[in-house]
DNA sequence: GCCAACGTTGGC
DNA sequence: GCCAACGTTGGC
């Protein structure tokens, strides 16, 4: 049974538009213990996801994503050149893992104070917990985020 | 650019 | 193991 899941993404650095051109990708970067253990732990092969653009405005949930590849490794965590570089990080204890991504669709952005005002969305958790990089959504949560996002 | 909330570090 | 200091995130 999938699940479904929020990744934010600065739309500086990489955005929804980033990813439908490349197709698929890597989900590095990840260095929070929390998100970490999520992405490791917990993201499966076929899952969905919705992306989110932070640090811009609007902020707000544009597109969906799936699960391609389940978690291994980070590589940018020892490579010295990477702004994600962690010292820690080792072959024997990589620390730090990404899955692979891949881009499914493209909508009008859902802007988070809507998700805000949604009726159902109340407990979502980028309402609340919004630093946490990935995050758990439910089934009902992302079709209601998905039926917004598709309208017109 | 501000600043509140949150996560991490490190001295004790 | 506590917790103050510090650094980072991210909405506004």
């Amino acid at each position: 049974m999938s699940r479904y899941w929020l990744f934010k993404t600065e739309p500086g650095s990489y955005s929804i538009d980033d990813l439908k051109k490349d197709g698929r990708t890597h989900w590095d970067g990840i260095r929070n213990y929390q998100a970490r253990n999520l992405l490791r732990d917990e993201v499966s092969k076929g899952d969905k996801i919705l992306v989110y653009h932070s640090s811009t405005d609007p902020v707000g949930v544009v597109g969906i994503a799936e699960v391609v590849r389940e978690a291994y490794p980070d590589p940018s965590a020892q490579d010295p050149s990477s702004k994600y570089y962690d010292q820690k990080a080792s072959d024997t204890d990589p620390r730090w893992f990404m899955v692979d991504i891949a881009f499914r669709e493209r909508f009008d952005l859902v802007p988070l104070s809507e998700l805000k005002e949604t009726k159902g969305l109340e407990d979502m958790v980028v309402t609340k917990r919004s630093r946490l990089s990935v995050q758990p959504v439910t089934r009902e949560e992302f079709e209601i985020v998905t039926k917004l996002g598709k309208r017109d």
